[in-house]
DNA sequence: CCTTTTATAGTCGACCTGACTATTAAAAGG
DNA sequence: CCTTTTAATAGTCAGGTCGACTATAAAAGG
């Protein structure tokens, strides 16, 4: 912005009348990821008009004229999945998507955000009159607009995330074994994970997780009860925990 | 977007009659740096018209209807840089700032890139009558909207990208030297890195570069000749060029 | 009690890392 | 022409990390 204004002035325009006629809608688009049952979720609203009516959908909204996208994200976070606690979420730009055409009524620009939750309330209506879901990330297909393509580019950035920073520890309750942990890496990375290497990583990594004072355990499983851990004050993960098997891609 | 739609249709107003009157206007920012003489530059242009009249500032400019934030970027790189081959730059998306104020006049809506280029051609009065500079990244300061703050985040997300991806070639003329390429890493993190073990760690990454073919040399330095590379067809870095003596920080 | 299940501890060799030394091949300067 | 300087490249070595694997502990279910 900024470098373009003198053309405007001499061609004898206002900034903003020029521009007021072709204007940009601007909307916001949550990939709300969540673990249930080991497998990674996604939710979902269930579009009412055209177009794309009666196909699913992210949730997301307008931005309304005095709230930055951040803001409007989370918003839209209460407003659909009904969360007293969005405050304490940590949501995170995706990008921006902004091809013309990718809504066939009109011009829009669309900030696209990540949030994650640990195992969420089942019911949410969504303060809209949409219908709001929980969905496996492998059922989330042919997604209304490019939403197939944002939540593609939502799992590859969580994936990425897990290796360098502390993100894994959103999708856990505040409580956590290091068992659940691991699943969070699995689910999200598609891959299984030598368990005592993991705890090894985990541990060694400085400030990723802190155990309950008192060496509480979670007991109630199948096995030997397993101790339990809080997230730590870190948000960067050294050394990272790399995926396996990742040999040099072209793309 | 999409979630909101039947609000808009219940409250009486067609969908783009709702938003005509609060548009959004949408730009592009662009935090193109280069290597000169072995310290980071980054591209500005000064400002000709209030607000910031007289501030440096990113170059950047308004979408046009019918082109996406990218083919934008790319547009306005031309324009402001001069140059000509713009078509095989890499852009990368940064972030979007949205937040309301971030311009005095109006709502503006900002995607910014990233642009990696090998040191640049001098002059460049831009397409535009501004006028445009190369300044060293440490005395590019007090800089026009949130402009300091965009050249930030663009060093630090740089800085990432070097550790896991082959971005540092594209400092790089198409063939370059070991040494030119440790000169990119240590510009980007400010650290000194050492010699031999930035070549083995180098070579040693599948697909990052590769020897131009012939065992071409670049003699008139002063030392031994140095042989010559080319970037490879990695885009990733496995394993990863790690920075030096990085602890869990807390941020 | 014995099997199953899960958590946790420990082991081992391969590999990688940082720190460092040694050698080579050019330019620069008398 | 020979010495010095500069930079590239080769090599070394101890410590750390990695993946793969084995062993033990502590619960639940029959």
């Amino acid at each position: 912005m900024g470098g373009e204004l003198p053309r405007e002035e001499h061609d004898g325009h206002g900034t903003y009348d020029k521009y007021a006629h072709e204007p940009f809608a601007v909307t916001v688009d949550l990939a709300v990821l969540t673990l249930r049952g080991g497998t990674l979720h996604v939710l979902l609203v269930e579009r009412g008009q055209e177009p794309y009516a009666g196909r699913w959908a992210l949730p997301g909204g307008f931005l309304l004229p005095d709230e930055s996208a951040e803001d409007a994200a989370r918003r839209e976070l209460a407003e659909e999945t009904g969360l007293a606690d969005v405050s304490g979420l940590r949501l995170e730009q995706l990008r921006t998507y902004s091809e013309p055409g990718r809504d066939p009524r009109m011009r829009v620009v669309s900030v696209a955000f990540t949030a994650l939750l640990p195992d969420a309330p089942e019911a949410h209506g969504g303060g809209d009159a949409a219908q709001a879901r929980w969905v496996p990330y492998d059922e989330a297909r042919e997604l209304a607009f490019d939403h197939d393509r944002i939540l593609a580019d939502a799992r590859t950035r969580i994936g990425d995330r897990l290796e360098n920073t502390c993100a894994a520890t959103a999708f856990c309750p505040p409580e956590f074994t290091l068992g659940e942990l691991q699943q969070v890496y699995e689910a999200v990375w598609g891959t299984p994970l030598d368990r005592p290497n993991f705890r090894r990583k985990v541990l060694a990594a400085p400030g990723f997780v802190a155990p309950v004072p008192g060496g509480a355990r979670l007991t109630g499983g199948r096995g030997k009860p397993a101790a339990l851990y809080r997230a730590g004050p870190a948000a960067t993960l050294h050394p990272p925990l790399l995926r396996p098997q990742r040999e040099g891609r072209t793309t």
